[in-house]
Parts: structure tokens; C-alpha cells; sequence
DNA sequence: GCGGGAAAATAAGTATGACGTTTGCGTCAC
DNA sequence: GTGACGCAAACGTCATACTTATTTTCCCGC
């Protein structure tokens, strides 16, 4: 029996989640422990972890007599990293996408003012190094390289706002870099003026002026919405 | 022994979770669980499915013949509803409330410029209704009926925004709202001032007037900063 | 025929004991 | 001192029996 996961209970996890979040199971289908361990070939016991987690993740609800129901779509918990993850790797992966890059929007400029007060000496040294980096890898078809340094930066950004909840959104804004890069594969290189943002934000953050890093940052989130034809009708 | 929860493994949960977001279990420290099991004076069976909650809400993480450890604040999920609320009940109350209006001040007016936008007439009407119901409870100590009001006004608009993100996070407003008028007791009646801006979002969200509505909430959200002395030094 | 309550059926919840598996750590030989 | 070996501790998994809550069914009385 192939291990996928570090344990049985994760392996169940990794199929059953997605299978829900894709929609193969609809909202208000049952599910058997009793059948579930059937198909998987596992004990009760294993199964009925795996449940307990998906229901944390308010993507079932287990009760008695009854079984393990699907929720509906609204009561799913959409900030549970697994579940983006999920999503993301499904086949509703635009409307995820979107989702998030509005939620982006409103978060990173916030966060960028946030940064300009409280980043620490050294995080405007790797803002700075890591804009540096994109410039150094924006023309030539590098990029791999220059996504390295893009998520490098609004990691930094978002962890010196010194907001934790901020500072735990890193995973989705990376989510969205990396699938700009990989999924609508860019043969082009990047947008020149987004790179010089960049390196003006690093400059606004180090210099503390909160209102300047803000708006910049805004506009590259801007950018970001415009790609994904996100309008204002 | 009272039961809390629906369960056993709820009851486990319900116990084992407040203690670690209290830090009452410093971040390094291990779990056993038969110690664990013997201490609550349930199976292992239980203790495990609590504890894959936990793990799957990265406060602990379950290894191999070393235990259950504590995990670092900073790879906690901060975002799950149940870590939210536990941490809200604990000693850094304060603290977790900051943090939460700093992300609502970032969410809020971004969400009503998009339910200026998306909102139906419907939600154009509740809106309207729980702003005037605001207005109504505004004088007269009639705080819980001002409370009830006012959470149901930021629910419509967050739901009206039509991204699924944002409308996760009314608890969170939810929970900020309750907080304000529950903890600092407030013997004094809300803000006029305050009460007008609800009703000016309304009236701008009926009309479509996104950057208006973005603006007016922004305003608002501003005075809850303000309220917990979040300032711009 | 109808309503209500008792009983049966069902599926999750819990307990228990045994065994497997990984892995930290100490020991021993070189 | 270093490396290999092996023990033991803790979690991981399984099988099974039993418990409990909840739904459904069905029978009885009106």
C-alpha cells in the first residue's frame, strides 16, 4: 500500500478535501465512515480523523444516525490555507484566484503603510535587495528567478507590517505570484513600471513615509487586479 | 463532569485549545497522550482526534516518538474562527483585538466599495433598515439593541460585497463590534457622528457610489482604531 | 383515519488492547 | 572521537465490542 502522506490520515485527507472542494461531492451529500474506510482500504479509526479535520474546516458536519454531510459552499472556512490550496488546484481555480487578489488589494497597501512605521533596519535592507533582485531579473526571460524575488518582497512587506494577521497572508499573496507565472504562462517579461514600483516601495518603507508606501503599493495591486480583468463596470 | 461540547474530542478540544493560545503551554513544550488521556479521563481514541484539530490548525504538531509540541506563535492560524475566538477570551485579549481591527480597517471599505457595486436590492434594503434601526437605538442606553443592529449592518455589507473572503470575516467584525460595547462598558451612547457615517454607507451603497461608500467606511473604521488608541506616531 | 408514543434500526461516538513503525538516544566497538 | 548498532519510547494503525443519540417505523388507542 503506496504512503503519499506522512501518515494514513493525512493520505485520506489529501483526497477527500479536494474531491469536496472541487465539487464532486455536493453540498448536503452523505458520506459513511463505514464506507469511507472501505474505499481507502483503512481502519474507522483513521477515517474518522480525517473527518474531524475536514469538519474544522467546517467542509462537513458529522452527526449521528446520519453521517458526515457536505456543507455548503459559504460555511467553508476559505482561509484555511488547505482549503485555498485545494481550490487553487481545482478546477474553480479563476474564482479563487480572483478572490484573492481582491483580498489582496485591500491587505497589502495597509499593509505597506504599516511597514514604513514598524520594518526593522534589516527587512528595508532585504525590501531593497530583493527589488534590486527583480530589477537585475526583469529583462531576459528570467522568470523564475525574478517570481523568486517578487515573493521574497511582499513576504518581507507583509511580515514588517508587524500586523499577524498581515504577516499570515504571505502564503496567498506567493499562491497568487506564483500561479500569474506558471499558469497563464508569461513569455513576456514583466511590466517594466510594476518593477520600478517596487523599488519605490522599498524606498517609501525605508524612509517611513506610510501615506507614499501605501499608494504605491496600491497601484501594483492595481496591476495585479487589472491582469486578471478584475473592472469596475 | 459538565460536557461543553457535542462530543468528547469537543470537550478535549475546547479544554487543550485556550490553554495553548494562552500560552499556558509555552511553544517547545510536549504533549503526551496518554498523559493527556489519563488527565481528561477519556480514550486515546479521543485524545488524538482533538489533537489532529489542533495540529490541522498548526498549534501543535503530532511527531513520532517525541510527542505533541507546541508550535511558535507565528505558524499558528491565525485566521481560524475557533483560534480567534479563543484568543479573544485569553489574557492577550487586547492585543488580538488591535490585530483584528487593523485587518478590518484594511477589509471594510474596500468591501463596501464592491457591494456599492454588487449589492442587490434586497441588500440595498437591509442595509437602509439596520441603519435606521441604528439611528432609533442610537439615544437612551439602548446599547444591546444598538449592538444587534450594528452587526447586522456590517454582516449585509461585508456578505453584499459579493467576495467570499470578505464575508467570511463578519465573525471577526462581529466579534470587534461585541467587544467594544461587551469589555470597556460602555455607559455612554454611540457616537452621532458614527451613526450618521452607517447611514450615509447605505444611502451610497443604494446609489452605487463605490469610491463614496469606500470613503465613508473608511471613516468609520478609522474611529474603531481610534477607540483602541491605535495611533500614527 | 389519524396522531402519538414506544420500539427498532442505524450510524456515529467511545473504549480497549494489541501490534506496527518511526526515531531519539545511549552504548559499544573500533 | 566517531560511527554503527540496537533498545525503547511515543505515536500510528487496526480490530472489535459496546454505547448513545437520532431517525424511522410501526403499532396501539382514540
Amino acid at each position: 500500500m503506496e504512503n503519499t502522506g506522512q501518515g494514513l490520515h493525512a493520505r485520506v485527507l489529501e483526497s477527500l478535501g479536494p474531491e469536496i472542494t472541487a465539487g464532486e461531492h455536493l453540498p448536503g451529500t452523505v458520506l459513511r465512515t463505514d464506507e469511507l474506510a472501505q474505499r481507502f482500504d483503512v481502519s474507522r479509526t483513521v477515517i474518522r480523523e480525517a473527518v474531524r479535520v475536514l469538519e474544522s474546516m467546517h467542509l462537513v458536519e458529522s452527526r449521528r444516525r446520519v453521517g458526515v454531510t457536505v456543507r455548503p459552499t459559504e460555511e467553508w472556512n476559505v482561509f484555511d490555507p488547505r482549503v485555498i490550496r485545494w481550490r487553487l488546484a481545482g478546477a474553480d481555480r479563476p474564482r479563487q484566484l480572483r478572490s484573492l487578489t481582491v483580498l489582496r488589494c485591500a491587505i497589502e497597501p495597509a499593509a505597506a503603510g504599516l511597514a514604513a512605521r514598524h520594518a526593522t533596519p534589516e527587512q528595508c535592507a532585504a525590501l531593497t535587495e530583493h527589488a534590486m533582485g527583480m530589477v537585475a531579473t526583469s529583462r531576459g526571460q528570467q522568470l523564475e528567478a525574478y517570481l523568486v524575488h517578487d515573493t521574497a518582497f511582499h513576504r518581507t512587506l507583509l511580515t514588517a507590517s508587524g500586523n499577524e494577521m498581515f504577516a499570515r497572508l504571505n502564503d496567498v499573496v506567493a499562491a497568487i505570484l506564483t500561479g500569474r507565472t506558471h499558469h497563464h504562462v508569461m513569455f513576456t517579461d514583466p511590466d517594466p513600471a510594476a518593477v520600478t514600483l517596487h523599488v519605490q516601495v522599498a524606498e517609501a518603507v525605508r524612509t517611513g513615509d506610510a501615506a507614499r508606501a501605501e499608494e504605491l503599493t496600491r497601484e501594483i495591486t492595481v496591476g495585479a487586479m487589472a491582469e486578471l480583468d478584475i473592472l469596475a463596470p
